[in-house]
DNA sequence: TGGACTTCGTTAAAAATTTCACGATATTAT
DNA sequence: ATAATATCGTGAAATTTTTAACGAAGTCCA
């Protein structure tokens, strides 16, 4: 069996996240075609990704929506639910804490922690918030899977370095700042500036900006 | 001259964001080997990367951070303020309005709209909030490159077709749906249960979750 | 000043990803 | 039942991206 490449799994959850939401209407099968109308991509793409995880189209036919949708979810996702902590309770945090769609897409933020004593001991949307003391011995006793920076990019790399320590392997760091970590630890940085400046580089957006000028 | 790639740009910017980091240390100069340990890559990929954008290195010395960083800046943004609309000042539209980082980085918010009467009129960290009906005139008079789409899923193909036809060229979409949009619109989904599920499945974290069970 | 040493910039090779092309297989209509 | 049609699955080709290799160019110290 090949191994599965990231972009696939990543595209992966997206073809998920669309079938499930396709499953309220009326019609059980979609197309590769179909699905890359909805997706803004090709065909070829869709079933060459689908191909990694078997064989479960229907030639001529397409794809029964929920076959799919549990085949592709059960093969990258096996049924777990991925445990998370976060760091640093403000806007962003705050925001985090009240999405609703991580549960959905089975993400539950266990605990968060937070320098403010004002805000420990306090829960929003069911979530308690630990003080820093606290990260080794929740982390521990919860099997928490992955912590989330979401503190003052000045403080970053003490988080980081708080979250190594319990043992964390995987860290999502929403601080404009990168931050250093042992290699066998995955970091992933989600950076809004430099989505917004790629965005208008990289498309028609700066063309457009131009003629106006 | 060869074209610079999507991934380039994107990294440029991460290299601009850390070089303006460095300038308030003492040194003047940095190698590719000491910038690639500060940002986890190769040396390789950063020289390879700044070579896009011309010859600025001094062998055996390595790179003057300044000048390094006026290159890159100069080459991919050319002085220009990135202009952007946000739609729906909810949780996260109001993390964003309250973003300092946003200015530094020469992204400017113009304007925020949202469909809720108690918010019109209101001003967010100088950022005043409109009313839907003041889309086109606001974008038309503001010179703007960029929509924000921070509604619930349920509307963000609205917001887009709001956006579309107001003459945008570029949406950063956070609503976890796919939305159609014309050839020459070019949408940068961030998706943030994906960005978490997928640095599960990618890295070493569902492994260690084997083990622990 | 010269020679050892560093680090850059670039061409070539390797790896990863996407796209193409098409045979295989199920469907649908007659 | 058969022909026409639609769509899948996949090996091979094309493209893109990363990595390797190394000559060129400047630094630094004796
Ligand atoms: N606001 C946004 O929309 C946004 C967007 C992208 C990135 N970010 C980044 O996310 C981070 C948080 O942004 P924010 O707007 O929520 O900031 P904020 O100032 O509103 O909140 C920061 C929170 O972190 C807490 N904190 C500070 N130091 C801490 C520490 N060492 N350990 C634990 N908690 C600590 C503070 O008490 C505060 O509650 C920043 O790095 C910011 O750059 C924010
Ligand atoms: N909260 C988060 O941390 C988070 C994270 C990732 C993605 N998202 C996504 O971002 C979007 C907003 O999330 P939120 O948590 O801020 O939601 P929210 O409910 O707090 O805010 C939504 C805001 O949009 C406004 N609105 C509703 N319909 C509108 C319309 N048609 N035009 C303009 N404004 C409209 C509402 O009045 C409200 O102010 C959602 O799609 C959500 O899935 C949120």
């Amino acid at each position: 069996m090949k191994k599965i490449s990231k972009k696939t799994i990543e595209r992966a959850f997206v073809y998920i996240r669309t079938l499930k939401s396709l499953l309220k209407d009326k019609e059980d099968y979609i197309s590769s075609q179909e699905l890359a109308d909805i997706l803004g991509t090709t065909d070829v793409q869709i079933r060459k990704d689908i191909s990694y995880f078997g064989k479960v189209g229907i030639p001529g036919k397409g794809y029964e929506i929920r076959e799919l949708e549990t085949t592709l979810e059960k093969f990258i996702l096996q049924k777990n639910i991925v445990r998370v902590v976060l760091f640093g309770v403000g806007n962003l945090g705050t925001a985090l804490l009240k999405y609703p769609e991580f549960n959905k897409d089975r993400i539950k933020i266990i605990a968060a922690f937070d320098r403010d004593n004002r805000k420990i001991d306090k829960k929003i949307n069911g979530v308690k918030i630990y003080s820093l003391k606290k990260v080794s011995s929740v982390i521990k006793k919860e099997k928490v899977d992955i912590g989330i920076i979401a503190v003052p990019k000045e403080c970053s790399q003490n988080v980081a370095n708080l979250i190594v320590r319990a043992g964390l392997k995987g860290i999502v760091n929403f601080a404009p700042v990168s931050i250093q970590v042992p290699d066998d630890v995955t970091v992933k940085n989600i950076d809004f500036s430099i989505e917004f400046l790629a965005l208008f580089c990289n498309s028609n957006v700066a063309k457009a900006k131009q003629k106006n000028l």
